[in-house]
DNA sequence: CGTAACCCCGTACCCAGGTACCGCTTGCAA
DNA sequence: TTGCAAGCGGTACCTGGGTACGGGGTTACG
């Protein structure tokens, strides 16, 4: 077992793209690694470890510019605000699954209105989907 | 009162941006308008309405791709589909809930084990943002 | 007729998170 | 030594919904 792994090794042990180990990389979430005499990245293996824990935070709702903040606690540096970089996300999603429920109980009354057919439509937020098509003939 | 509407005047009562009028007109949201001897776009008063329609139907959910489908309906090819068009973006937004509340319930579970300090962090999750910080003294 | 405000078009840019293509090297094996 | 996959860097493209810029033409009002 070499101590260095190649773009392609990384890629298949993290579960990601070639590219998108570039991309990191270009993102500042990765260091650039070692480079083969040749030119090739030679990723020490813990790449692997840093790949997949920048997948799980990702996976939690961090955007790729929050991940470093989160990664890259230099074990000194104590990271107070460790906690709070949680509880602010979750507020977050929260916020997020929120906004879609309204949406959700506004889709609901339409489709419970059940306005199937354009000229029999009764409800609220179809009606006024309809109403051009309804009171004005020459639209547009 | 003039019986058509200029660009500005229509994003001001839409309540939308001027560019963003040009965007749906190249879209094929908004049908090209009868123009000024000068080529200034001169929009029926109903075009309000249409706008106003096309922001509706995106507080629903919908792409603007998928909006034409839902307005343009001709009064005639009765729609059969759009009962159907409605109860599939509501699955669409369930779907997206129950993945946000997913994500929800792993982030509760790191904020809930309080993993503060990185080197007093115990929950299971969180460890694993920092085991490389742990064990891997040389990383990155 | 002057001039301010408005509008024209094309193009480029923004966010996020990648993906694809290109022509050229490198590494490794037979 | 040659063959060839895999990797290289750079750039362009994708989705989605716009926004901004620049350099000009038009309109409305006085």
């Amino acid at each position: 077992m070499r101590e260095s792994l190649r773009t392609g090794e990384l890629a298949r042990l993290a579960g990601v793209n070639i590219q998108t180990l570039r991309y990191y990389e270009r993102r500042g979430l990765l260091t650039p690694p070692a480079r083969s005499h040749g030119g090739h990245r030679l990723y020490p293996r813990d790449a692997v470890d840093r790949v997949r824990k920048i997948k799980l935070a990702q996976r939690l709702g961090f955007k790729l510019d929050e991940i470093p903040m989160l990664i890259d606690v230099p074990r000194r540096t104590l990271p107070r605000g460790l906690t709070e970089q949680f509880e602010g996300k979750l507020a977050e999603i929260d916020q997020r699954i929120h906004h879609l429920q309204e949406i959700r109980s506004q889709l609901l009354e339409v489709v419970r209105a059940g306005c199937s057919s354009v000229t029999d439509c009764r409800c609220g937020l179809g009606d006024l989907l309809h109403t051009a098509g309804h009171h004005a003939g020459a639209a547009s």
